[in-house]
DNA sequence: TCCCATCCATACTGGTCGGTATGTTTGCGC
DNA sequence: GCGCAAACATACCGACCAGTATGGATGGGA
């Protein structure tokens, strides 16, 4: 489903150009709250040009999720950590500590799309459930994976149980994103970054 | 908002049977996707005694917070917090652990009302965002206050930020709750609640 | 007893929703 | 240049939505 034939060039941009506004529109809104209407007019593409694209709402609405929200998360995280062959606890101190920097009290009040649709679609549609299932057990061991080359190296705590510890790790990502979305403000979520950031230390072998 | 002057004593029962259906539709599908004729439905109220209660569907959202999602809250965390003189890690480990045994995997598959209420509201509404700002600070308050007693008990590491373990703990335990709500997962959300106690024993004294 | 506010019931409205049927344009292959 | 499918456009549909207008039942206070 990714690519038609694209016997017609545009098309592809076309295609794109509907991805893109889908996208800003389920991150403000959510899948269901989201308008096709709106965001044909935002793009100025007509229903017919959207329906010739995607099948449904829902088909849409995937697509956005595989194209657009978990190479953005595989960027951000997946890939450093699989690249990682330092302290991965450092690393994931990095990240967060950069992410936090950058976000605008803006993007902060959007917060992470991924867990935006867990909580708001996983009892409602299977689908949706299962893809954020997936996109959740690759991070997780993603995180799992560095932690144990760390723990090889001796960097960790000889203690540290990593498929636990991977697990709450993005589990407490989220919560923290989730506080400052609700709270509206990257102060807040460095706060609460910081709070995670003290976990994290205590899984560090300081000798 | 919270009673009427009750001149009919059965109108009562019918705004708690409005406000029990609405919260069980809300807490299944969000308030958004919430819909007043299923309400209706369930209960076999009609609109027009619905909208003799309420004054709108968001009216009747923000009673079902007021008057069901923040008090079953407190009655779960912050009553016992604010009445425990002991080692307040380990009423908190109790207390993830008791509720934790007790979840079914369809209790766990619709997460806790107040953070799916943060997750879809918080950027559309600012009445329930402000609403969920302040249970969660309420929140939050209780268990530093415990922490700071058990603190000056000398149960807890001298180094504890407490404010910040509060925000902390808050923000990891709806992480969890979030990521086994996806899972549909009582196992899952045990396992989360493992890396969050395992946490919670780092921040106690032990000697 | 009768008044009157509370409480509830019914029928309806305007608007938005996702989706579809049908027609037109576009541009590559031949 | 012609054929033809891909790509797009327009108009329309039924369903559902929250909300309202209006009238009727109910029952306690004076």
């Amino acid at each position: 489903m990714t690519a038609a034939p694209a016997r017609h060039p545009h098309s592809a941009n076309t295609r794109a150009a509907l991805l893109d506004a889908a996208a800003r529109e389920i991150r403000r809104r959510g899948y269901q709250p989201a308008s096709v209407s709106r965001i044909l007019a935002e793009t100025g593409v007509t229903k017919g040009a959207l329906y010739h694209h995607f099948a449904s709402k829902l088909d849409l609405g995937y697509a956005v999720f595989d194209e657009r929200f978990v190479p953005e998360m595989r960027t951000l995280w997946i890939e450093p950590l699989q690249a990682c062959d330092g302290d991965p606890v450092q690393l994931l101190i990095d990240i967060i500590r950069d992410a936090g920097a950058q976000m605008t009290d803006a993007d902060v009040a959007l917060g992470c799309p991924i867990n935006n649709l867990a909580q708001e679609m996983s009892p409602v549609d299977a689908g949706f459930r299962e893809r954020i299932a997936l996109a959740l057990e690759a991070w997780r061991a993603a995180i799992e994976e560095a932690l144990d080359r760390g723990l090889s190296h001796g960097l960790l705590q000889v203690s540290v149980d990593t498929r636990a510890a991977a697990t709450f790790i993005v589990a407490s990502l989220e919560g923290c994103i989730g506080m400052a979305k609700n709270a509206q403000s990257a102060e807040i979520l460095r706060q609460c970054g910081d709070g995670l950031v003290a976990y994290l230390r205590t899984l560090q072998n300081r000798t």
